[in-house]
DNA sequence: CATGTGTGTCTAATCTTTTGACAATCGTCA
DNA sequence: TGACGATTGTCAAAAGATTAGACACACATG
Protein backbone atom coordinates (compact mmCIF):
# COMPACT_ATOMS: atom_id res chain seq x y z
CA UNK A 1 0.00 0.00 0.00
CA UNK A 2 1.26 3.45 -0.95
CA UNK A 3 1.66 6.00 1.82
CA UNK A 4 0.36 9.57 1.36
CA UNK A 5 1.94 12.74 0.01
CA UNK A 6 5.54 13.81 0.63
CA UNK A 7 6.51 17.46 0.39
CA UNK A 8 10.17 17.95 -0.61
CA UNK A 9 11.93 21.29 -0.27
CA UNK A 10 15.41 21.73 -1.77
CA UNK A 11 16.91 24.59 -3.77
CA UNK A 12 18.61 22.18 -6.19
CA UNK A 13 16.23 21.03 -8.98
CA UNK A 14 18.48 18.05 -9.73
CA UNK A 15 18.01 16.82 -6.20
CA UNK A 16 14.25 17.26 -6.49
CA UNK A 17 14.22 15.13 -9.62
CA UNK A 18 16.32 12.47 -7.95
CA UNK A 19 14.04 12.43 -4.92
CA UNK A 20 10.94 12.14 -7.11
CA UNK A 21 12.36 9.07 -8.79
CA UNK A 22 13.52 7.60 -5.53
CA UNK A 23 10.26 8.08 -3.65
CA UNK A 24 7.78 7.84 -6.53
CA UNK A 25 7.38 4.08 -6.24
CA UNK A 26 6.59 4.12 -2.55
CA UNK A 27 4.50 7.21 -1.95
CA UNK A 28 1.28 8.34 -3.59
CA UNK A 29 2.37 11.82 -4.52
CA UNK A 30 5.61 13.83 -4.36
CA UNK A 31 5.22 17.60 -4.19
CA UNK A 32 8.38 19.64 -4.64
CA UNK A 33 9.37 23.22 -3.98
CA UNK A 34 12.72 24.98 -4.47
CA UNK A 35 12.27 27.55 -1.72
CA UNK A 36 10.66 27.28 1.70
CA UNK A 37 9.08 30.73 1.45
CA UNK A 38 5.54 29.60 0.66
CA UNK A 39 5.78 26.32 2.51
CA UNK A 40 2.93 27.00 4.96
CA UNK A 41 0.54 27.66 2.08
CA UNK A 42 1.65 24.52 0.29
CA UNK A 43 1.16 22.45 3.42
CA UNK A 44 -2.36 23.79 3.86
CA UNK A 45 -3.15 22.91 0.25
CA UNK A 46 -1.43 19.54 0.01
CA UNK A 47 -1.79 18.07 3.50
CA UNK A 48 1.48 16.12 3.18
CA UNK A 49 2.05 13.06 5.37
CA UNK A 50 5.69 14.06 5.82
CA UNK A 51 8.09 16.81 4.80
CA UNK A 52 11.66 16.40 3.55
CA UNK A 53 13.45 19.67 4.21
CA UNK A 54 16.91 20.72 3.05
CA UNK A 55 18.85 22.89 5.48
CA UNK A 56 20.67 25.38 3.26
CA UNK A 57 19.09 27.74 0.78
CA UNK A 58 21.39 30.74 0.63
CA UNK A 59 24.47 30.12 -1.52
CA UNK A 60 27.62 30.05 0.57
CA UNK A 61 25.76 29.74 3.87
CA UNK A 62 26.01 26.18 5.13
CA UNK A 63 25.32 26.59 8.80
CA UNK A 64 21.93 24.97 8.54
CA UNK A 65 20.38 27.95 10.36
CA UNK A 66 17.84 28.42 7.62
CA UNK A 67 16.66 24.84 7.76
CA UNK A 68 16.47 25.05 11.53
CA UNK A 69 14.40 28.18 11.31
CA UNK A 70 11.97 26.67 8.84
CA UNK A 71 11.78 23.53 10.94
CA UNK A 72 10.61 25.64 13.88
CA UNK A 73 8.14 27.61 11.82
CA UNK A 74 6.58 24.54 10.26
CA UNK A 75 6.66 22.46 13.41
CA UNK A 76 4.95 25.19 15.44
CA UNK A 77 2.18 25.54 12.89
CA UNK A 78 1.81 21.84 12.04
CA UNK A 79 3.09 19.83 15.00
CA UNK A 80 1.55 16.62 13.70
CA UNK A 81 3.42 16.50 10.37
CA UNK A 82 6.79 14.73 10.68
CA UNK A 83 9.70 16.73 9.26
CA UNK A 84 12.86 14.96 8.07
CA UNK A 85 15.89 17.24 7.69
CA UNK A 86 18.48 16.78 4.99
CA UNK A 87 21.93 18.34 4.80
CA UNK A 88 25.18 17.87 2.97
CA UNK A 89 27.14 19.30 5.90
CA UNK A 90 26.94 16.61 8.57
CA UNK A 91 27.33 18.14 11.97
CA UNK A 92 26.52 16.39 15.23
CA UNK A 93 25.52 19.55 17.08
CA UNK A 94 23.20 20.54 14.28
CA UNK A 95 21.60 17.09 14.15
CA UNK A 96 21.04 17.06 17.91
CA UNK A 97 19.55 20.52 17.85
CA UNK A 98 17.27 19.58 14.97
CA UNK A 99 15.89 16.51 16.71
CA UNK A 100 15.41 18.42 19.95
CA UNK A 101 13.52 21.04 17.95
CA UNK A 102 11.04 18.49 16.78
CA UNK A 103 12.56 17.00 13.63
CA UNK A 104 11.45 13.43 13.06
CA UNK A 105 14.82 12.41 11.62
CA UNK A 106 18.03 13.75 10.19
CA UNK A 107 19.61 12.47 6.96
CA UNK A 108 22.93 13.44 5.37
CA UNK A 109 23.64 13.83 1.66
CA UNK A 110 24.39 11.76 -0.24
CA UNK A 111 21.73 9.47 1.11
CA UNK A 112 20.96 5.86 0.51
CA UNK A 113 17.65 5.59 -1.34
CA UNK A 114 16.34 2.66 0.65
CA UNK A 115 17.27 4.38 3.85
CA UNK A 116 15.45 7.55 2.85
CA UNK A 117 12.32 5.58 2.09
CA UNK A 118 12.54 3.74 5.38
CA UNK A 119 13.10 6.93 7.34
CA UNK A 120 10.06 8.60 5.80
CA UNK A 121 7.89 5.53 6.30
CA UNK A 122 8.96 5.27 9.94
CA UNK A 123 8.29 8.94 10.50
CA UNK A 124 4.80 8.65 9.01
CA UNK A 125 4.01 5.48 10.93
CA UNK A 126 5.10 7.01 14.20
CA UNK A 127 3.15 10.20 13.60
CA UNK A 128 -0.03 8.33 12.78
CA UNK A 129 -0.04 6.20 15.91
CA UNK A 130 -3.12 6.97 17.94
CA UNK A 131 -3.27 6.19 21.62
CA UNK A 132 -6.64 5.70 23.33
CA UNK A 133 -7.39 8.31 25.94
CA UNK A 134 -7.47 5.95 28.90
CA UNK A 135 -4.11 4.42 28.01
CA UNK A 136 -2.55 7.86 27.78
CA UNK A 137 -4.06 8.69 31.13
CA UNK A 138 -2.88 5.51 32.82
CA UNK A 139 0.67 5.95 31.54
CA UNK A 140 0.83 9.55 32.64
CA UNK A 141 -0.58 8.76 36.06
CA UNK A 142 2.04 6.08 36.59
CA UNK A 143 4.81 8.44 35.55
CA UNK A 144 3.74 11.24 37.87
CA UNK A 145 3.19 8.80 40.71
CA UNK A 146 6.75 7.60 40.18
CA UNK A 147 8.14 11.12 40.29
CA UNK A 148 6.31 11.65 43.58
CA UNK A 149 7.78 8.42 45.01
CA UNK A 150 4.31 7.01 45.35
CA UNK A 151 2.95 9.94 47.35
CA UNK A 152 -0.65 9.92 46.20
CA UNK A 153 -1.69 13.20 47.74
CA UNK A 154 1.07 15.14 46.01
CA UNK A 155 0.66 13.28 42.72
CA UNK A 156 -3.07 13.96 42.74
CA UNK A 157 -2.41 17.66 43.34
CA UNK A 158 0.05 17.85 40.46
CA UNK A 159 -2.30 15.96 38.17
CA UNK A 160 -5.13 18.27 39.08
CA UNK A 161 -7.46 15.55 40.39
CA UNK A 162 -8.62 14.59 43.85
CA UNK A 163 -6.76 12.12 46.02
CA UNK A 164 -9.61 9.61 45.96
CA UNK A 165 -9.86 9.68 42.19
CA UNK A 166 -6.17 8.90 41.89
CA UNK A 167 -6.59 6.24 44.54
CA UNK A 168 -9.35 4.57 42.55
CA UNK A 169 -7.45 4.83 39.27
CA UNK A 170 -4.38 3.03 40.56
CA UNK A 171 -6.56 0.46 42.31
CA UNK A 172 -8.45 -0.31 39.09
CA UNK A 173 -5.33 -0.44 36.92
CA UNK A 174 -3.72 -3.06 39.10
CA UNK B 1 19.51 25.97 44.20
CA UNK B 2 21.49 22.78 43.58
CA UNK B 3 19.88 20.13 41.40
CA UNK B 4 19.90 16.45 42.50
CA UNK B 5 22.30 13.61 41.91
CA UNK B 6 24.14 12.93 38.64
CA UNK B 7 25.37 9.44 37.81
CA UNK B 8 28.42 9.47 35.54
CA UNK B 9 29.64 6.35 33.75
CA UNK B 10 32.98 6.43 31.92
CA UNK B 11 35.81 3.90 31.79
CA UNK B 12 38.45 6.61 32.10
CA UNK B 13 39.06 7.63 35.76
CA UNK B 14 40.65 10.90 34.63
CA UNK B 15 37.43 11.85 32.89
CA UNK B 16 35.43 10.98 35.99
CA UNK B 17 37.62 13.27 38.08
CA UNK B 18 37.25 16.07 35.55
CA UNK B 19 33.50 15.65 35.48
CA UNK B 20 33.29 15.69 39.26
CA UNK B 21 35.12 19.00 39.38
CA UNK B 22 33.08 20.43 36.54
CA UNK B 23 29.67 19.43 37.92
CA UNK B 24 30.41 19.57 41.64
CA UNK B 25 29.46 23.21 42.00
CA UNK B 26 26.10 22.85 40.32
CA UNK B 27 24.74 19.50 41.43
CA UNK B 28 24.21 18.10 44.89
CA UNK B 29 26.02 14.84 44.41
CA UNK B 30 28.10 13.22 41.66
CA UNK B 31 28.19 9.42 41.67
CA UNK B 32 30.72 7.83 39.33
CA UNK B 33 31.22 4.36 37.93
CA UNK B 34 33.87 3.03 35.51
CA UNK B 35 31.74 0.29 34.02
CA UNK B 36 28.05 0.15 33.17
CA UNK B 37 27.72 -3.45 34.39
CA UNK B 38 26.04 -2.69 37.71
CA UNK B 39 24.31 0.46 36.56
CA UNK B 40 20.77 -0.70 37.24
CA UNK B 41 21.64 -1.46 40.86
CA UNK B 42 23.34 1.90 41.27
CA UNK B 43 20.33 3.71 39.85
CA UNK B 44 18.01 1.91 42.27
CA UNK B 45 20.24 2.92 45.17
CA UNK B 46 21.08 6.49 44.16
CA UNK B 47 17.94 7.68 42.36
CA UNK B 48 19.96 10.01 40.10
CA UNK B 49 18.21 13.00 38.50
CA UNK B 50 20.20 12.41 35.30
CA UNK B 51 22.79 10.02 33.88
CA UNK B 52 25.89 10.94 31.88
CA UNK B 53 26.85 7.87 29.88
CA UNK B 54 30.01 7.32 27.83
CA UNK B 55 29.54 5.26 24.68
CA UNK B 56 32.69 3.15 24.47
CA UNK B 57 33.96 0.77 27.12
CA UNK B 58 35.84 -1.92 25.23
CA UNK B 59 39.32 -0.82 24.17
CA UNK B 60 39.59 -0.48 20.43
CA UNK B 61 35.83 -0.60 19.87
CA UNK B 62 34.56 2.88 19.09
CA UNK B 63 31.31 2.17 17.33
CA UNK B 64 29.26 3.40 20.23
CA UNK B 65 27.26 0.14 20.16
CA UNK B 66 27.91 -0.46 23.82
CA UNK B 67 26.65 2.93 24.87
CA UNK B 68 23.61 2.48 22.66
CA UNK B 69 22.90 -0.88 24.23
CA UNK B 70 23.16 0.49 27.77
CA UNK B 71 21.02 3.45 26.82
CA UNK B 72 18.28 1.06 25.78
CA UNK B 73 18.62 -1.07 28.88
CA UNK B 74 18.52 1.88 31.26
CA UNK B 75 15.84 3.75 29.36
CA UNK B 76 13.55 0.73 29.29
CA UNK B 77 13.89 0.20 33.03
CA UNK B 78 13.89 3.88 34.07
CA UNK B 79 12.11 5.84 31.34
CA UNK B 80 11.81 8.91 33.56
CA UNK B 81 15.54 9.45 34.15
CA UNK B 82 17.14 11.58 31.40
CA UNK B 83 20.27 10.03 29.88
CA UNK B 84 22.91 12.24 28.23
CA UNK B 85 25.30 10.37 25.97
CA UNK B 86 28.97 11.30 25.62
CA UNK B 87 31.39 10.18 22.94
CA UNK B 88 34.76 11.14 21.55
CA UNK B 89 33.80 9.80 18.13
CA UNK B 90 31.30 12.28 16.79
CA UNK B 91 29.02 10.61 14.30
CA UNK B 92 25.77 12.04 13.02
CA UNK B 93 24.10 8.68 12.47
CA UNK B 94 25.00 7.60 15.97
CA UNK B 95 23.70 10.83 17.51
CA UNK B 96 20.42 10.57 15.64
CA UNK B 97 19.99 6.95 16.63
CA UNK B 98 20.72 7.79 20.26
CA UNK B 99 18.14 10.57 20.44
CA UNK B 100 15.55 8.43 18.70
CA UNK B 101 16.28 5.70 21.26
CA UNK B 102 15.38 7.99 24.09
CA UNK B 103 18.61 9.85 24.93
CA UNK B 104 17.93 13.30 26.35
CA UNK B 105 20.99 14.79 24.66
CA UNK B 106 24.25 13.94 22.93
CA UNK B 107 27.58 15.59 23.77
CA UNK B 108 30.96 15.11 22.09
CA UNK B 109 34.37 15.05 23.82
CA UNK B 110 36.06 17.29 24.54
CA UNK B 111 33.08 19.15 25.91
CA UNK B 112 32.65 22.67 27.09
CA UNK B 113 32.07 22.65 30.85
CA UNK B 114 29.35 25.26 30.82
CA UNK B 115 27.60 23.49 27.99
CA UNK B 116 27.68 20.18 29.85
CA UNK B 117 26.13 21.81 32.90
CA UNK B 118 23.46 23.48 30.81
CA UNK B 119 22.65 20.27 28.96
CA UNK B 120 22.20 18.35 32.20
CA UNK B 121 20.11 21.08 33.79
CA UNK B 122 17.88 21.27 30.72
CA UNK B 123 17.48 17.52 30.68
CA UNK B 124 16.49 17.46 34.35
CA UNK B 125 14.12 20.39 33.98
CA UNK B 126 12.43 18.84 31.02
CA UNK B 127 12.09 15.47 32.73
CA UNK B 128 10.55 16.98 35.84
CA UNK B 129 7.82 18.90 34.04
CA UNK B 130 4.47 17.63 35.14
CA UNK B 131 1.40 18.16 33.01
CA UNK B 132 -2.05 18.14 34.60
CA UNK B 133 -4.26 15.32 33.43
CA UNK B 134 -6.90 17.49 31.81
CA UNK B 135 -4.33 19.46 29.80
CA UNK B 136 -2.79 16.21 28.53
CA UNK B 137 -6.24 15.03 27.59
CA UNK B 138 -7.22 18.23 25.81
CA UNK B 139 -4.00 18.28 23.78
CA UNK B 140 -4.35 14.66 22.77
CA UNK B 141 -7.98 15.09 21.82
CA UNK B 142 -7.10 18.03 19.59
CA UNK B 143 -4.31 16.07 17.94
CA UNK B 144 -6.47 13.06 17.17
CA UNK B 145 -9.31 15.23 15.99
CA UNK B 146 -6.86 16.91 13.61
CA UNK B 147 -5.70 13.59 12.21
CA UNK B 148 -9.31 12.65 11.58
CA UNK B 149 -9.91 15.94 9.74
CA UNK B 150 -12.46 16.89 12.34
CA UNK B 151 -14.52 13.71 11.95
CA UNK B 152 -15.79 13.32 15.49
CA UNK B 153 -17.25 9.88 15.14
CA UNK B 154 -13.98 8.40 13.94
CA UNK B 155 -11.89 10.38 16.44
CA UNK B 156 -14.11 9.24 19.30
CA UNK B 157 -13.73 5.63 18.17
CA UNK B 158 -9.95 5.90 18.04
CA UNK B 159 -9.83 7.62 21.41
CA UNK B 160 -12.01 4.94 22.93
CA UNK B 161 -14.78 7.28 24.08
CA UNK B 162 -18.32 7.90 22.92
CA UNK B 163 -19.15 10.43 20.27
CA UNK B 164 -21.15 12.54 22.70
CA UNK B 165 -18.34 12.70 25.22
CA UNK B 166 -15.94 13.93 22.56
CA UNK B 167 -18.58 16.38 21.42
CA UNK B 168 -18.89 17.80 24.94
CA UNK B 169 -15.14 17.96 25.43
CA UNK B 170 -14.49 20.02 22.34
CA UNK B 171 -17.49 22.21 23.10
CA UNK B 172 -16.18 22.98 26.60
CA UNK B 173 -12.60 23.57 25.48
CA UNK B 174 -13.63 26.23 22.99
C1' DC C 1 -32.76 11.86 -6.21
C1' DA C 2 -31.77 8.17 -3.06
C1' DT C 3 -28.32 6.46 0.13
C1' DG C 4 -24.98 6.40 3.49
C1' DT C 5 -22.44 9.00 6.79
C1' DG C 6 -21.89 12.29 10.19
C1' DT C 7 -23.89 16.17 13.10
C1' DG C 8 -26.53 18.33 16.70
C1' DT C 9 -29.68 17.49 20.16
C1' DC C 10 -32.28 14.99 23.82
C1' DT C 11 -33.21 11.50 27.65
C1' DA C 12 -32.61 8.21 31.28
C1' DA C 13 -29.59 5.02 33.44
C1' DT C 14 -25.10 4.32 35.06
C1' DC C 15 -20.57 5.39 36.50
C1' DT C 16 -17.11 8.73 38.17
C1' DT C 17 -15.55 12.49 40.68
C1' DT C 18 -15.72 15.45 44.43
C1' DT C 19 -15.92 17.14 49.18
C1' DG C 20 -15.68 16.14 53.67
C1' DA C 21 -15.02 13.08 57.33
C1' DC C 22 -12.57 9.69 60.48
C1' DA C 23 -9.54 6.22 62.45
C1' DA C 24 -5.18 3.94 61.50
C1' DT C 25 -0.38 4.16 60.13
C1' DC C 26 4.20 6.02 59.44
C1' DG C 27 8.25 8.91 59.99
C1' DT C 28 10.62 12.24 62.56
C1' DC C 29 12.08 15.32 65.89
C1' DA C 30 12.37 16.70 70.55
C1' DT D 1 9.67 7.30 74.04
C1' DG D 2 5.83 10.29 72.98
C1' DA D 3 3.69 13.75 70.42
C1' DC D 4 3.01 15.77 65.91
C1' DG D 5 2.24 16.20 61.13
C1' DA D 6 1.36 14.08 57.01
C1' DT D 7 -0.57 10.30 54.45
C1' DT D 8 -3.48 6.36 53.84
C1' DG D 9 -7.52 3.45 53.50
C1' DT D 10 -12.20 3.74 53.82
C1' DC D 11 -17.00 5.53 53.69
C1' DA D 12 -21.15 8.36 52.23
C1' DA D 13 -23.85 11.76 49.77
C1' DA D 14 -24.13 15.27 46.25
C1' DA D 15 -22.78 16.82 41.88
C1' DG D 16 -21.09 15.89 37.44
C1' DA D 17 -19.68 13.12 33.39
C1' DT D 18 -20.40 9.23 30.28
C1' DT D 19 -23.09 6.03 28.11
C1' DA D 20 -26.50 3.85 24.64
C1' DG D 21 -30.17 4.80 22.10
C1' DA D 22 -33.06 7.67 19.40
C1' DC D 23 -34.34 11.12 15.83
C1' DA D 24 -34.35 14.94 12.53
C1' DC D 25 -31.24 17.29 9.70
C1' DA D 26 -27.30 18.42 6.60
C1' DC D 27 -24.22 16.90 3.05
C1' DA D 28 -21.69 14.53 -0.28
C1' DT D 29 -21.62 10.98 -3.85
C1' DG D 30 -23.02 7.97 -6.97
Amino acid sequence: MKHGTILVIDDNPAILTAVKICLGGTFERIVTQTSPEKVLTTITQEHPSAILLDMNFTLGVNSGQEGMMWLSVIHRKFPDIPIVLVTAYADVKLAVRALKNGAADFVTKPWDNDELIRVLKDAIDKASEIIPLDQLETEHVRKVLNKCDGNMKRAADLLGISRQTLYNKVKNEK
